[in-house]
DNA sequence: TGTACATCAGTGAACGCGCGTTCACTGATGTAC
DNA sequence: TGTACATCAGTGAACGCGCGTTCACTGATGTAC
C-alpha cells in the first residue's frame, strides 16, 4: 500500500537519476497516447516522486516534453542504424548503396507503426522555438536525416545518382517516406491491414527509386 | 458590456444554425492552435451561447471535433478543386494530365502552409474508431484522394503512364506530397524559408514525375 | 384565422476533476578543515 | 579520521484554473384542431 502501481520504492532518499526516470515515464506515456499524453504529474506518480520533485531537473512541462521528443527522434535514429548494421555485406557497391536506402526506409516505416505514439511524438512541435540543435541520433551520433544523406552520397560515389539530382534527394526520400507512415499512422490509410501496408511500402520504395 | 468579444448578439431566442456556427468557431480554433485547441466551452463562448448548449447538437467533445476535422478535409479539397478549376486548357492531354497532378500537388502543399493548423487537424486522428465514411470532399463532392485518383486515371487513359503502374500509384503520390508537407510543417524542415520550401515542392514534383 | 399544446433549442447553476505550478520545508550527501 | 557546514534533491501542502458534463428549467416556435 505504501508505493503505487509501476512506481519502484526508492531506498534512498536522493533519486539519483530522476532526470533520466522522468523521461522514461514520458516515453510510456507518448507510447501510449502521444504527445498529448504527457502529463507532468503522471510522470512524476511513475517514479514515484512527488509532483514537483520535476522541477528540479526541467523548466515546465514544455522542457520535459522536449526531452521526450528528443529521446523518440534518437530511438527512431537507433532503429535505422539497427537496420543499417544488419545488413548483409554485398559485393556491388551500387546495389549496396541502394540496399542502404532500402532498409532506412523500411525500418522507418516500421519503426511508425510499431510505435505510432513515439513517432507521433517526435515530430509533433506545437511550441515554436524549438532548439533542434541536441542531439537526436542514435548510438552512431547520426540523426535519421543524416543516415540517409550518407547513403544517398554513396549513391552519388558509386555513380548510381547523377550528382546534379544529389541536391534535395533526401528531401524527396523523406518524405515520401514520412508521408506514407503519417497517412498509415493517421490519415485515410489508417484502415490498411498490414500486407496491404507492407505492400504499399515495397511499391513506394520502387517509386522512389525510379524517382531518383 | 453585455456581448464577450466576439461573441454576436443574437436577436432571437434560437440560434438557428448552432450546429454550424459551432464548427465554424472550432475551425477558428483550430487555425491556430491545431486540434489541441478545440475546446468545447470556447466554441460556445465564440458563438455567444451557453456551454452546454452545446449537447443539443454534439453527443460530446469528440462529436464536435470530428464534425471540425470533417470541414478541414472539405476545406482542403476545396482548395485543389479551385486551383484545378484555374488551370488553363491544354492541347496535348498528356500535358494536360500532369498539369493536373501538379497543381494538386501544388494546393496540397500551399493548403499545409498557409493553413497548418487545419491541416493538421485534418490528419489528426487521437480517437480510434473514426467512421469517415461521411463526406469530406469539397464543393464537387469528391475528397482529395479520389480528385488525385482521377487525374491518374487519366494519366493510363492517355497512355503516359504504363497501366501496371497504375496500382498504388495514388499512395506513391500522396505520400510524398504529404510528407513535405507534414515535415515543413512540424518536422526538422520547419525553418526552411518560403522561397526553399517552394523549391524543395518543385523538385519534389519533378522527382514524383519521374517516379511514376 | 385563432387558440391550445407539444416540442425541443438554449439557459442557469453546479459538480468533480486533475492539471501545472509555487511556496517554505527537510534532511541526505559531499566537501573543507 | 572526524566534525561542521553548505548544497540542493526531493517533500508536503496548497493554489487557482478551466475544463467537460449533468441537471432541472424556460420559453419561443411550429403544428393540430
Amino acid at each position: 500500500m505504501t508505493s503505487r502501481a509501476g512506481a519502484r520504492k526508492r531506498d534512498t532518499y536522493r533519486h539519483g537519476d530522476l532526470r533520466n526516470a522522468l523521461i522514461r515515464a514520458g516515453l510510456e506515456l507518448v507510447r501510449d497516447g502521444g504527445p498529448d499524453a504527457v502529463v507532468l504529474r503522471e510522470a512524476t506518480r511513475r517514479v514515484g516522486v512527488v509532483p514537483n520533485a520535476a522541477y528540479r531537473h526541467f523548466a515546465d512541462r514544455n522542457a520535459l516534453l522536449r526531452a521526450i521528443r528528443q529521446a523518440a527522434l534518437a530511438q527512431l535514429a537507433a532503429a535505422m542504424e539497427t537496420e543499417l548494421a544488419a545488413l548483409p555485406p554485398a559485393d556491388d557497391p551500387v546495389e549496396s548503396a541502394r540496399a542502404r536506402i532500402r532498409a532506412l526506409a523500411t525500418s522507418y516505416l516500421r519503426f511508425a507503426q510499431a510505435e505510432p505514439g513515439l513517432f507521433r511524438a517526435a515530430f509533433s512541435t506545437t511550441d515554436m522555438a524549438d532548439t533542434e540543435n541536441e542531439s537526436a541520433g542514435g548510438p552512431g551520433g547520426l540523426t535519421a536525416f543524416q543516415l540517409l544523406g550518407a547513403a544517398l552520397d554513396d549513391l552519388v560515389e558509386t555513380g548510381a545518382l547523377p550528382p546534379e539530382r544529389r541536391h534535395g534527394a533526401e528531401y524527396f526520400v523523406w518524405s515520401a517516406v514520412h508521408g506514407l507512415a503519417a497517412l498509415l499512422i493517421d490519415g485515410p490509410l489508417r484502415g490498411l491491414l498490414p500486407v496491404q501496408a507492407h505492400e504499399a511500402g515495397q511499391r513506394l520504395m520502387d517509386s522512389i527509386e525510379r524517382g531518383l
